[in-house]
RNA sequence: GCGCGGUUAGCUCAGUUGGUAGAGCGUCUCGUUGACGUCGAGAAGGUCAUAGGUUCGAACCCUAUACCGCGCACCA
């Protein structure tokens, strides 16, 4: 027996070697995989890594991606599947735009006093020298991804797919560039989709303004300056004397002007006076009115939130500062009807900031989602994509149903170029990839190009089919459809649903066969982690202190599919001993057998040796049923109570009286069972706790890798 | 307002098609010098949120209710 069972497992010393060793062999490539257990016409199977974002380091969720892909794959592998699995990594757009911005803050710079160019390649670098470092954080994970096939989301191919799609979009009518209202943060200065957006309640004063005769009500003064329209129902009694389109002279808050009635269904006639004042520059509801009146729209507020010329003496302020003065000087007109305080309503911030989202008027390409929902409701209807948990696929389809357009332009630099030329004259925004269009095809005027990127989503939306070489790549047509894509449940909208749809659209064919939504890792009391509180915990610090496979099956016993996870170190600690257990079985399995050698083809055992044989492989069943289910967590956890608590407790105990005082038949039954049981166990083990299993199964003296043996139930089993 | 979850042992959570409630951690008792103290044997601890219903039988299916969480939403 190898001296290292003579002391405790050590997990330090053991896991860099293993990966090395993994690396090494080429597996993680499936085109490496030995033809004698992959033989040709083996059956591909396919995981893409969500690419990670390479802003920062791995934190927990990745641990747990890490961790559950992992498991998935792995046990594909074992079970005989050419298996890939494609790493990537994100330059993650504004995200990563943000942390580096702070990082300028911190240096007293601003993004704003920079040239983009530079901004660009300062922002390359740091993503480049990050990434570095989120790859060996992937690697200690254990995961036995096909790095040469590794993708970045800006490389040239990827960019070039994007491109493609954003071209047929164009092609298809699916594209457009809309003087639309959108959703702008006056602090990262860039528009966002609607997903981008917070909804937040607050209490805040809630004013009635006198508007001539009407009574308006309004939280926002100071974007009132413009109002010039007066809405209310056209059914409304209460103001059947007003008509379509009179015209009302009144006092306003910068002096006398004239309004125009205006009748609109949309108007709610419950709520408040049923009277209202629109400000279409700034508000989306009023957008929708203006347009359907055509009525003039006029810009109140800049792009940095403080006031136009138009708000005369205010001009120039910034709203938060401007809203008591304007509200002062409506009460010294007398134009303040009354002030309620305790006003409970929602309003819209950036995600990222927290600061209040201002609807401003902007040119950006938007993307017509409908006709794209619809082809992936049909899909998702048919049953062709299997979400787990369930519930994810009528939230799925609740979002696909009211989907909205989505503005893909955004204002920051780090992120791919969006192709077009930009009329100067008429607005006109045209596609063109190759730099062809040196003036407007609708006014011949000069074109500028577009100085905006995309929103990340619209190429990380394409990033199955991109990442596999759609269009010139074989892998594209091995592996995709992809099989599973494992993801966390909170950008089932941002992510998942835009693959599905853009996968069908561009390539015809959903991107994957089952999506598996994990939940939020939080702290062990249930709270989410961030840096405030301080209860960020570190992968790498666990995997650290008590050994990757102890991290890793500790992340997945009791880990349901879609729920949260509370991660405690206690526990990380128990499955530390757990590894531990498994070194000292072999240990003791090894001592006991040194005499014999193991024969996969021994049949002559006890009546009580076929029991627990019988035992051990319904139980291997039932774990190949939990693994083919992705009930991982149920799965572990039978073996980890066949592990210690049968075969350790009560199995090992026994043999140690049968070993010692039974007959030469009885002991050798006995010796041949433990042997065929330990090697079983580290194969089913192996998808959890790769790193010890792989080392134990080196130190039986195997000569080849457990990461590419036989599954138990896929032959070679002991007395089958 | 609409939608989706959750409510099971002190804590964190499992419970696959309905068949006398489970795990880890924690607590308590006892044991143990050769596989392992990173141990073993055992114990305490739950009217499975509430109220109805279906059923021979419900934590599980149905209907309400309460509370908690999350998502979506253009009430000025």
């Amino acid at each position: 027996m190898n001296e290292k069972f003579l002391k405790p497992y050590n997990p330090k010393e053991t896991e860099s070697r293993i990966y090395e060793m993994w690396e090494k062999s080429g597996f993680f490539n499936p085109d490496n995989l030995p033809a004698e257990r992959f033989p040709l016409g083996a059956k591909p199977f396919c995981l893409i890594m969500p690419p990670t974002n390479a802003n920062g380091s791995l934190h927990a969720g990745h641990g747990l991606v890490m961790t559950i892909e992992d498991i998935i794959v792995r046990y594909k592998r074992l079970r005989g599947y050419k298996t890939l699995w494609l790493p990537g990594l994100d330059h993650a757009g504004f995200e990563t735009q943000v942390v580096y911005e702070k990082q300028l803050e911190k240096e007293g710079r601003s993004r704003f006093e920079m040239e983009p160019n530079k901004l660009y390649e300062e922002i390359l670098d740091f993503t480049l020298n990050n990434s570095k470092n989120i790859k060996s954080q992937i690697r200690k994970m254990g995961a036995s991804c096909d790095w040469s096939r590794e993708k970045f989301t800006l490389d040239p191919e990827i960019i070039k797919t994007v491109y493609g799609t954003f071209e047929q979009l164009s092609k298809d009518g699916l594209l457009y560039r809309g003087n639309r209202i959108v959703s702008w943060c006056p602090r990262h200065q860039t528009s966002f989709s609607d997903l981008e957006i917070k909804d937040e309640e607050r209490v805040e004063p809630y004013y009635f303004l006198k508007y001539g005769p009407f009574t308006i009500s309004t939280s926002r003064p100071e974007t009132k300056f413009g109002d010039k329209y007066v809405v209310m129902h056209p059914n409304d009694k209460r103001y059947a004397n007003y008509k379509d389109g009179q015209k009302i002279d009144l006092e306003w808050i910068n002096g006398p002007i004239t309004a125009t009635i205006v009748k609109d269904e949309s108007v709610d006639m419950e709520f408040g006076t049923g009277v209202m004042t629109i400000t279409p520059w700034h508000d989306a509801i009023d957008f929708g009115i203006a347009e359907r009146h055509n009525l003039d729209k006029e810009q109140i507020i800049d792009d940095r939130g403080k006031l136009l010329p138009v708000a005369g003496e205010f001009a120039g302020m910034h709203i938060t500062k401007a809203r008591p003065l304007i509200i002062q000087k409506l009460e010294q007109k007398g134009l303040v009807e009354k002030i309620d305080q305790n006003y409970k309503h929602v309003v819209h911030t950036c995600y990222k900031c927290g600061t209040l989202i201002e609807p401003q008027i902007k040119e950006q390409w938007f993307i017509k989602m409908k006709p794209l929902a619809q082809k992936a409701l049909e899909k998702i209807a048919n049953g062709e994509i299997v979400y787990i948990p369930d519930h994810y696929k009528k939230i799925t389809e609740h979002w696909l149903e009211n989907i909205m357009d989505w503005n893909i332009s955004r204002q920051i630099v780090w992120g791919i170029p969006i192709p077009a030329k930009i009329c100067d004259q008429c607005g006109h925004g045209m596609v063109d990839l190759n730099d062809e269009v040196k003036k407007c095809q609708k006014c011949d005027g000069p074109v500028h190009k577009d100085k905006d990127t995309f929103d990340t989503w619209f190429s990380s939306g394409q990033w199955p089919f991109a990442s596999l070489g759609y269009g010139y790549s074989d892998d594209f047509k091995t592996y995709y459809p992809t099989d599973v894509m494992e993801t966390a449940g909170e950008i089932i909208f941002f992510w998942v649903s835009r693959m599905i749809m853009l996968g069908l659209y561009r390539t015809g064919k959903i991107p994957f066969k089952t999506v598996y939504l994990h939940g939020l890792v939080q702290d062990a009391k249930g709270r989410k982690m961030s840096k405030s509180k301080g209860n960020v915990i570190n992968p790498l610090d666990l995997t650290e202190k008590y050994g990757t496979d102890a991290f890793r099956i500790g992340m997945v016993i009791g880990n349901t599919p879609g729920t949260s996870l509370a991660l405690s170190e206690d526990k990380i600690r128990a499955y530390k001993n757990f590894a531990n257990k498994i070194w000292n079985i072999s240990r003791f399995v090894l001592t006991n057998t040194e005499a014999i050698a193991y024969d996969d083809k021994f049949e002559k055992f006890t009546e009580n040796d076929l029991a627990l044989i019988k035992e051990r492989d319904d139980i291997i069943i039932d774990v190949t049923k939990d693994m083919d289910n992705f009930r991982f967590y149920i799965a572990a956890e039978k073996l980890y109570h066949y592990v210690w608590h049968t075969f350790a407790d009560k199995i090992l105990e026994e043999s140690k009286n049968v070993i010692s005082l039974g007959q030469s038949e009885e002991k050798l039954s006995r010796q041949q069972f433990l042997l065929g049981t330990l090697e079983k166990i580290l194969i089913c083990l192996h998808p959890f706790m790769p790193f010890v299993t792989e080392e134990i199964w080196q130190l039986l003296g195997k000569s080849q890798l457990l990461m590419i043996e036989k599954w138990p139930t896929d032959g070679n089993t002991q007395n089958e």
